[in-house]
DNA sequence: ACTAGCACCTGATCGC
DNA sequence: TGCGATCAGGTGCTAG
């Protein structure tokens, strides 16, 4: 569920609070929150201390006074919340661990988000190091990741929501940014100009942008900020959640179809059915 | 090497 | 009221 600008705003609340701080305590309350292999690795990192908290795309991590990272990974519904210690424990509470006067506690009620100790090397962890920048890092390179998305041969949709290909780009943002650019979802790669490409690149990062100023997208409270706050970007959905409804550009009725088991949502207006690749 | 399809979960909502 | 189908912000494995 949480996007680059949910996952960063996080990686923000978290800097904030537990920089600095030591973990005293670890409880692992679901097997499921992190691989069977690194409960005990886990729970290892008692005594660590937050040296910084790092993210690419949808991943986070914190590095600590030790060569391992804790990385974690929302998925579809997790999240991190600073509590105190008082504060009665969630119904999906996941992992608990112990900073003192707070908690850290990760929260995840479909179970698709998870906590693992990873090496880190280059300064990004294992599992990091197959994930392409997102358009906010600092290694972001423009002309590679058009060259990446040129190489693909999919509809782009498929290419946006492809982390290796750029991150950070999710199922609300992929429909945003290419509602943006005027560009049919089911798009085939191979039909796309680079100066196209470079367009729905820059579309992505201007509406992540905007999403982050405003603290990300949150439909209910299974994205919240770390002291349980909501963002405010779906008021300023063009399309996503909006079947039925008028384009704000064109008035056309908005649609949503499905395709490669997910919802996208378009304006068949301004984002026409791509014609079919001639031949010859 | 690459792409497409589905598995992995819990819970809310909608139509019958 | 109940029950099945469908939907939900993501990734990872595997068959082809």
């Amino acid at each position: 569920m949480p996007e680059l600008p949910e996952v960063e705003t996080v990686r923000r609340g978290l800097a904030e609070h537990i920089i600095g701080k030591k973990f005293k305590d670890i409880e692992v309350r679901h097997h499921r929150a992190t691989s069977p292999k690194s409960i005990a690795a886990l729970t290892s990192l008692k005594g660590a201390r937050v040296v910084e908290v790092s993210r690419r795309g949808k991943f986070l991590w914190l590095n600590l006074d030790r060569p391992e990272v804790l990385v974690g990974h929302l998925g579809m519904s997790g999240q991190l919340l600073i509590q105190p210690k008082s504060a009665a424990d969630e119904r999906h509470l996941r992992v608990r661990i112990d900073l003192g006067k707070h908690e850290l506690r990760f929260i995840d009620q479909r179970t698709f988000g998870w906590l693992s100790v990873e090496e880190s090397k280059g300064g990004f962890p294992t599992c990091v190091q197959r994930i392409a920048p997102d358009p906010f890092d600092a290694e972001f390179n423009l002309a590679e990741t058009i060259s990446r998305f040129a190489k693909k041969k999919t509809e782009i949709k498929r290419a946006l929501l492809d982390q290796s290909v750029m991150s950070g780009v999710g199922n609300i943002y992929a429909d945003e940014a290419l509602w943006r650019s005027k560009i049919h979802p089911e798009t085939r790669t191979e039909n796309m100009r680079s100066t196209k490409i470079q367009n729905l690149i820059e579309s992505a990062t201007e509406v992540m942008s905007q999403a982050l100023k405003v603290g990300g997208t949150s439909f209910d409270d299974l994205y919240v900020n770390v002291n349980g706050e909501s963002g405010y970007f779906e008021r300023f959905l063009a399309v996503y959640g909006q079947e039925g409804e008028g384009c704000l550009r064109c008035g056309g009725q908005i649609r949503r179809i499905t395709f490669a088991n997910r919802s996208s949502h378009f304006c068949p207006k301004c984002q026409p059915t791509p014609r079919a690749k001639r031949n010859h």
